[in-house]
DNA sequence: ACGGCAACTACACACGTGTGTATGCTACTT
DNA sequence: AAGTAGCATACACACGTGTGTAGTTGCCGT
């Protein structure tokens, strides 16, 4: 569809425009991102990016949408094509999203994007159906909200890359970068933060006090002293 | 230090301001946040808050310092009256964080307030420092990187709570919400999401291919089929 | 060949917003 | 009582940026 741009082997001025939005959201954000500046590195004049998406907050729309579909086809061939020994799924996910996680990124943080956070938690539910299988006790809470909450901490990981590879000391979307992750990864992800015996513990209290814990005068207690201090 | 406001039970004007701005810059992120509307719901004239800092940069800056000083105090009292049965600091972190979770997971997606951050680290490091004596085996990588991802995973729940109340049916903020939340993350931190044996494949598989995955292809793949289709 | 339609551009407008400056006001000091 | 320093306000300017509109090119079907 559409008419093929002045070179064939190119893509579409509408394709473009796209990509190049995307980068831009990603690094930039949505509001210090310029229409000029999308238009810019599309090679196009601002004005078309006005013509095929109707305004900003359409183009930013017509993102979510593309990897919305996209994500929507990931789901179903990991869903197709996925063998017991391909556990790995997360890697393949990141992988696939590529130039992406960083609009990715930026877009959940700022709030939208919804579908494809869906998506995510629909795929990751599927996962824990298949492992909850495995487990001996009975999970405490609902798999759809363990599996939103995996997907938030997994999402935290991109969403935060600055600030981890300022702590690493190496860039994470380099090799060395990304090898380290995935080792780390891997230990956290294989090992529990909090013993059996532990969560029980916590459990009942967690169950138990509900309202007011003894943690919550020590808190206006920090708060407190702050406030005395010049600032 | 300087003068008391209009009534000696406000805060003065300057500690409003920053509050104001900790809200605002929280609930709509920097560039959303107009100068004006700080003033606004601080009760000021916009002039005023320039008076008091700089520039709207010099104001996050002060917001994150303040933060800052926060937190590292929030640090020292944990490393003081840690006691064994308490061990969800993790909770108390983010009551005493209270009303700044909004700011600091906005202020963080964004890239800034990089001290908070870093302080964070600091804490799950001393935390795991404790921890990794109970383990049988060693980690697979070093403390900093584990501290730094598990702190980011925590944040990234924060910084999706939108994503996360829709998937959970109620808001992650009100009792409930946070009820369902604390329980589901208590679920996740007490189980290892990969087996000891899965882990180790995948370990060795990490540390062997390093280079092109098998899963490239795929991901290419996918990525062609997906030009074809109209957009 | 020609009309029409879609792709694309250039230009201008309106508005929000950060920032600068001049001015008034209050409270404390000597 | 007067002066002075800090607190607070109002007003105006400059600039970026989203959006609207008119105009131009080029391709395709009849």
């Amino acid at each position: 569809m559409t008419t093929s741009g002045p070179d064939p082997e190119d893509l579409t001025a509408r394709a473009r425009i796209r990509d190049a939005a995307l980068r831009h959201f990603g690094e930039h954000g949505f509001e210090r991102t310029t229409i000029r500046g999308i238009a810019d590195t599309a090679g196009v004049s601002s004005g078309l990016v006005r013509h095929h998406f109707g305004s900003k907050q359409e183009l930013r729309e017509a993102c979510d949408a593309y990897l919305t579909k996209m994500i929507r086809r990931l789901n179903d061939q990991v869903r197709a094509d996925m063998t017991p020994d391909d556990v790995n799924y997360i890697a393949l996910s990141r992988a696939a999203l590529g130039p992406y996680q960083q609009y990715l990124a930026r877009a959940l943080a700022e709030g939208w994007a919804a579908p494809v956070f869906d998506g995510l938690v629909e795929m990751g539910e599927q996962w824990l159906e298949e492992v909850d299988g495995k487990r001996p006790d009975p999970p405490y809470a609902d798999r759809r909200v363990r599996a939103a909450l995996g997907v938030a901490m997994a999402l935290g990981v991109q969403i935060l890359h600055r600030h981890l590879s300022r702590n690493m000391g190496v860039d994470m979307y380099s090799p060395e970068g990304d090898h380290l992750v995935a080792r780390a990864m891997l230990d956290i992800y294989s090992h529990p933060m909090i013993s059996p015996d532990e969560a029980a513990a916590m459990r009942d209290a967690l169950d138990k006090v509900r309202g007011t814990s003894p943690q919550a005068e020590r808190v206006t207690a920090l708060r407190r002293d702050e406030e005395h201090d010049h600032d």
